[in-house]
RNA sequence: CAGCGCGAUAAGCAG
C-alpha cells in the first residue's frame, strides 16, 4: 500500500515515470504486486508521455503477477494506443478485452473512436460508433466530439455536420466548447466558411465563451474562402473579449490575410506578434512568404527570409 | 476485520 502511494507520488509530484515503473516492477518481482489502481495509474501516465511500449510492458507485468485487469485498465491501454497512433493494437486490445468477457463501456468506445481519429481512419470510426449504438451503449459529448473530429480529419464535413445535428437534436447531448472547436475545424477543412461562422454564433447564443482554440479554428475557416475581413474582425474581437492570443491564432490570422492577398495586413499582424513577444514559427514565415508570392513582392519575401535566419 | 477514499476517454495554424 505504501509502495503504491510512492508510485503515485513519483508520477504526480516528481514526474518521474521511469522510477514509478521501476518501483512497480520491483514490487511484482518481490512477490507483492501493486493493486489494479496503481497499475492503471502507471499505464495512464505512460499514455500521457506517449510511451505505448512501456504501457504494454506494465500491462504484461500485471498479467504475469496475476493481478486481475478491469475495464479501467483496458480503457487506459486503448488510450495509450490512441496517443501512439496505433489503431491496430487498439483493436487487438479491444477484442482481447471482449473475449475476456468485459462488456465495453462508453469510455472504452470513446477511447477507440479517438484512436480512429488520431489515425485518420473515419470509416473505422463510423463502424465503431454504429457498433456502439447497436450494443445500446450510451453516447455522450466525448463520443460525438471524437467522432466529429474523425469525420473532419478525413474531409467528411457533411457527416461531421449531420452527426452534430444528431447529437444535439436526436440524442439530446449538449455540445461544449471542444465540440464546437472540432465541428468548426471540420468546416475549415471542408472550406465551409459560412457554416463555421453560423456555428460560432450558435455557440455564443448557448452562452459558451470562445477561447483561443475556437477563435483560431473559426479564423482558419474564414481563410478558406478569402474572408479575410471576417477573420480580422474575429481576431480583433479577441482583445475586446480578453482572450489571450497565442502563436497558432496569430498564424491563422496571417494565413487568412495571405489567402486574401492582403500582404500589408499580414505584416501588421506579424509586427503585433513580435510586439507581443510571441516567437514566429515556420508556419508564420511560410504564410507571410505565400502572401508575398500572391502579390508578387519578392523584396519583402527576401527580407522575411533574412529575418527568419537571424 | 470492516467501512471509506484512490485509477480510465475528446479540440486549433502554413507551404
Amino acid at each position: 500500500k505504501k509502495f503504491g502511494k510512492m508510485i503515485a507520488y513519483f508520477i504526480d509530484e516528481v514526474g518521474n515515470l521511469e522510477r514509478a515503473i521501476d518501483t512497480l516492477l520491483w514490487m511484482s518481482s518481490h512477490g507483492m504486486p501493486a493493486d489494479r489502481f496503481t497499475y492503471t495509474r502507471v499505464i495512464s501516465a505512460c499514455s500521457c508521455k506517449y510511451k505505448l511500449q512501456s504501457a504494454i510492458l506494465v500491462f504484461e507485468d500485471m498479467q504475469k503477477a496475476g493481478v486481475a485487469a478491469d475495464i479501467f485498465v483496458f480503457t487506459a491501454l486503448i488510450n495509450a494506443c490512441a496517443r501512439a497512433e496505433d489503431l491496430d493494437r487498439a483493436m487487438d486490445i479491444f477484442l482481447n478485452m471482449c473475449t475476456k468477457g468485459f462488456a465495453p463501456t462508453n469510455e472504452v468506445y470513446n477511447a477507440l473512436i479517438d484512436a480512429c481519429d488520431k489515425c485518420r481512419n473515419g470509416n473505422t470510426a463510423s463502424e465503431v460508433f454504429e457498433h456502439m449504438c447497436e450494443q445500446g451503449v450510451p453516447r455522450d459529448v466525448f463520443t460525438y466530439t471524437s467522432l466529429i473530429s474523425a469525420m473532419g480529419n478525413c474531409g467528411r464535413w457533411e457527416d461531421a455536420l449531420s452527426l452534430f445535428h444528431r447529437m444535439v437534436h436526436v440524442e439530446g447531448v449538449t455540445p461544449n466548447i471542444i465540440t464546437y472547436s472540432v465541428v468548426i475545424s471540420a468546416c475549415h477543412k471542408g472550406s465551409q466558411t459560412e457554416r463555421a461562422l453560423e456555428l460560432f454564433d450558435e455557440m455564443l447564443s448557448r452562452g459558451i465563451l470562445p477561447n483561443t482554440i475556437v477563435y483560431s479554428s473559426t479564423i482558419s475557416a474564414c481563410a478558406m474562402s478569402g474572408a479575410w475581413k471576417e477573420a480580422l474582425r474575429l481576431f480583433d474581437a479577441m482583445d475586446a473579449n480578453h482572450v489571450a492570443k497565442d502563436r497558432i491564432v496569430y498564424n491563422s490570422a496571417i494565413s487568412a490575410c495571405a489567402k486574401g492577398r492582403q500582404l500589408s495586413k499580414a505584416l501588421d499582424i506579424f509586427a503585433g506578434m513580435k510586439a507581443a513577444n510571441i516567437e514566429p514559427s515556420e508556419y508564420t514565415y511560410s504564410s507571410l512568404m505565400a502572401a508575398c508570392a500572391k502579390v508578387g513582392d519578392w523584396q519583402v519575401a527576401v527580407s522575411l527570409y533574412d529575418d527568419m535566419q537571424s
